[in-house]
DNA sequence: CTGTTAGCGCTTTCAC
DNA sequence: GTGAAAGCGCTAACAG
């Protein structure tokens, strides 16, 4: 049979509660005491049954994510899956609170930290914004001893303890190779080619991280392909189709299109109504309703995702560990960059 | 505060022991009992605290995986996946005991789950062979009401509880259609191109259908591109390379390689000898020590994966949440058809 | 500093 | 048929 507290309160020969208190370091205990104890739980191979001890502890972990309240798909299905984990709380002794606030805002996002520091909660998990009071912020939480987590959008060397989203450079990387392998029949092969980007905003570091990768792959491997300035449509449709279709009517020759933001409506219905005679490649990231469509119809060739229920799943899980002091399986928190093509759509 | 089996209890106004009969079903209580206490629950909305039963039964689940002895890395590494939870064991309440039988033998097969029959455990994972006898012996587990998952490899209209593995079709049309599209520039453009595949064995069910599904993308969208008959490998690194440099001998044309099952080792060190002019563009699946090596250095240029350890972790979850009656996250359950470029390797 | 005791929410004898 | 009581492994008062 496993050891059980019982156990060691023998073979050391003290009381439960002394056991207690060396288990979770209180104190109040001799030294000797403590040692002996320490070496009948060595001695026995004494693992703690987590669920008994949650048990008698009435434990509820209670957990805040902090979402920016941005009308775009992916942030919208984000939500959704925060939701559906609110759901399913009461099996998984958590407690989940949403917080609003507005979009690449920093200062309200340092006020969402500072109120969350208040409560105290056993962890937070949030949508990063790169700036130096947000990591101050940050700092404060993990002095407080309260566990952190950024979702989708990370911060550079912060005290922040996970962070539960894709490699963004990587991103950027994989989109410019199959930008450059897809373009090598058509295009390339006769005169090389103009491709166009279209980003959110180059405040936002994952934007800068995706197109920093996908430049440096053009510019190694892809010499003969030209990269257009790029376009901001700031995640937003109507301001994405604007451009985009500007674009086209200045470029006639592009024969790619790179969409590393949101606002991907108005992106497939700019390439739709262009009429082109021959169709640009265009590779966008996060799959929704509309790039999903966009894919089936072969206006969008690739489409590049991250997993929002992963990410929130897998939010939750490493904040429940840092608060138990536990380690995490990592390969099951790595968070894939999909890649989606017609083919293998879920 | 949520209710409890008192709170029940007292609203029914009835003992404790005659709720927790009705909450599982056991006889002996009068339907107009029965109803009474049904009622409760259903009034206060009562939902049961799986962590406080298993601590009170004692209850561990005890799990059974079998696994082809195949030496391949991705077989490999299956193994090192359930060992790994194996270490998790006692966390997790469960006990997982591994099953080796010899591959491609549906016999074998059929052996072992009947003494998985004879043992009861709480449920199997096997990876399946698609054979009649697998099916009734399936069969006969499900009578006896042991859930069942298959793993990597399905069984058709089974009355397996749930499949751990990847869309094989679909897998295979992304092949396709990266090859079609990887191909088009330096290849199709003058002079269409020939593809050699290799397979493990087309008895095995996924082998199979990722053949289906890459012959006919290359059918539908690729009709330049012509597919040599099917090379087997048996899934051995040693025969792997034999039938390959053959093919590539005999076949001085061969611009593509789709390899559909294991041994890429020798598909590899034969892509590697033949030392061609213009190498072939070669397309394999699991990511493991060698394909990663080869996609770094350009022998391979796509790697399509399927997670082992979320497949292992997967397998697990819904065993134990068909073994509590209990439903799962589809999502999370969702196995992906994993695309590695060199530039996005985990 | 250390031990005793009650109890978390549920299941399980064993009486009645 | 139904109920009272003990206990799963752990923690939390409260005494000493």
């Amino acid at each position: 049979m496993k050891p059980t507290v019982h156990d060691i309160a023998k073979s050391a020969g003290v009381s439960l509660a002394t056991v207690d208190r060396v288990l979770n370091d209180r104190p109040g205990v001799r030294a000797v005491t403590r040692s002996k104890v320490e070496e009948a739980i060595a001695a026995l191979g004494y693992v703690r049954d987590l669920a008994a001890a949650n048990l008698a502890k009435g434990r509820t972990y209670s957990f805040v994510f902090i979402l920016p309240e941005n009308d775009n798909s992916f942030m919208i299905g984000l939500h959704e899956e925060v939701r559906g984990a609110i759901a399913r709380s009461s099996a998984e002794r958590t407690h989940i609170r949403i917080i609003d606030v507005p979009p690449f805002d920093p200062d309200a996002l340092v006020d969402a930290l500072e109120k969350v520091l208040a409560e105290k909660p056993s962890g937070v998990a949030f949508v990063a914004i790169d700036a130096p009071e947000v990591r101050a912020a940050v700092g404060r939480l993990k002095e407080a001893g309260i566990p952190t987590v950024t979702l989708v959008s990370d911060l550079p060397d912060a005290s922040r303890d996970h962070y539960a989203g894709i490699d963004n450079i990587a991103a950027g990387r994989t989109a410019g190779s199959l930008m450059g392998r897809f373009l090598s029949g058509p295009f390339l092969a006769e005169r090389g080619a103009t491709v166009a980007v279209l980003a959110g905003s180059m405040l936002v570091r994952d934007h800068r991280e995706r197109l920093e990768g996908f430049s440096s792959v053009i510019g190694e491997s892809y010499p003969n392909v030209l990269i257009l300035p790029v376009l901001e449509g700031r995640d937003d449709p109507a301001l994405a189709e604007t451009v985009v279709a500007d674009a086209l009517r200045r470029h006639a020759d592009i024969a790619g299109i790179y969409s590393l933001g949101a606002g991907n409506r108005g992106l497939i219905r700019a390439v739709q109504k262009a009429g082109m005679s021959r169709r640009p490649l265009v590779i966008a990231h996060e799959l929704t309703a509309s790039t999903r469509a966009a894919l089936a119809e072969g206006v969008i060739d690739a489409v590049l995702n991250q997993d929002a229920g992963h990410e929130v799943r897998s939010a939750i899980r490493v904040l429940k560990a840092k608060a138990d002091g536990l380690p995490v399986i990592a390969g099951q928190e790595r968070i894939r960059i999909d890649i989606f093509l017609k083919d293998n759509l879920p």
